[in-house]
DNA sequence: GCCGTTGTTCATTTATTCTTGAACTCCGAT
DNA sequence: ATCGGAGTTCAAGAATAAATGAACAACGGC
């Protein structure tokens, strides 16, 4: 088990706001693992969707306490799967920002002077379709792309085998028609997924 | 990445067979390693699913060149997950058995001589809906748990924020929204999967 | 152009997962 | 009862995946 990840207290936020991060933060840590992505890359999907405004890659680094290469690769990934996007206001975002900062804070540890440069701002892709769909589809490539392949082989050994009862071309049969079930499958389970009939 | 797994040549087994059984082992083991179970287990469902007689425990472990441990686990994991089931013939399967291995084969490294003891054989389970139902109801067990109390604590988190808009309150109410398709979703896949349609 | 800052890459360290092997329990046959 | 093989458990080792941090490249402002 892994010690329990604590955002970074930031200036002009509550500790209800802060408390809500948290849990979101855990919350998309422990959901990803489910579909094999890394739970680092879950907290930065967190604390995204938990923030009102778009975050710059330093916020990141610093509000969950991750390596710099850990956030550019986790955000990398995330970019991707289209999990996440860079926010379009590149003026306005960051503008905002400084606001809401000033706003309610304790500016003792000071956010540091000039917020220059190249620095881009995140924000959350909410579609659900979107985001499974990538995760999914992401997983299920290199799957495909062999299995053609490979019970095209194993068909030939069947067909060489040649013992009495139709055994081992039995077999390849089935895995040919699981093979198609699956690809048939992830396509009505996007159409699931997107649609406004859950209730 | 890992030395080719190489089942071990059996007597009574031709050369053309013995190749089916890789090519099988690995396409499982590469399979399952897509919905997070080791490869191990992987292999030990390759071998039974292109074995034309169950296999017992020893079976296994010669064949995969597998301890006794892993082989233990695995088996005991497939069959949690319904993936395999002992061969409710366990008298004849020993000796059906026995017969095939006799009829094709070199007899030089002797199979044992007593077949004895509570030796139990294993057949793998053909369908598909069970086998993914399985797993992925096994896999999505601890976030269904879960879940329903961190949406309700994010929840009353959200309603003590409080700050002028409902930004918080709409994300809580996606993320149980989202909640309820993947909930959803589920049986339907898993209806997909039994069908007879996927041609 | 330079300079300070932002973000990336990658070898190393760290953490997690998988496998092994040996001691042990269980069961059936004698 | 006891003996021998069948199967399980678990601590230790090996293999794999993830996180770190420092060196590096890219960009904007001046």
């Amino acid at each position: 088990m892994r010690a329990a990840p604590i955002p970074a207290f930031s200036p002009g936020v509550t500790r209800i706001q802060a408390e809500f991060v948290r849990e979101c933060v855990e919350v998309f840590a422990d959901a990803v693992q489910l579909f094999g992505v890394p739970r680092s890359v879950g907290q930065i999907y967190g604390l995204l969707y938990s923030s009102p405004l778009p975050l710059s890659f330093s916020d990141i680094v610093e509000q969950l306490r991750i390596s710099k290469g850990s956030a550019s690769q986790g955000l990398q990934l995330l970019r991707e799967l289209g999990a996440i996007h860079i926010s379009d206001s590149k003026l306005n975002a960051p503008l905002d920002k400084r606001d809401a900062r000033q706003a309610g804070g304790a500016p003792g540890s000071a956010i540091h002077t000039a917020e220059a440069g190249r620095r881009e701002y995140f924000e959350p892709e909410l579609s659900l379709r979107k985001l499974l769909g990538a995760i999914l589809s992401e997983r299920m490539a290199p799957l495909a792309s062999t299995s053609v392949n490979r019970l095209t082989r194993l068909r030939e050994l069947a067909d060489q085998v040649g013992d009495g009862n139709d055994f081992y071309l039995d077999r390849v049969k089935q895995l040919n028609t699981w093979r198609k079930r699956l690809k048939a499958a992830l396509p009505v389970l996007g159409a699931l997924l997107g649609s406004k009939g859950g209730r």
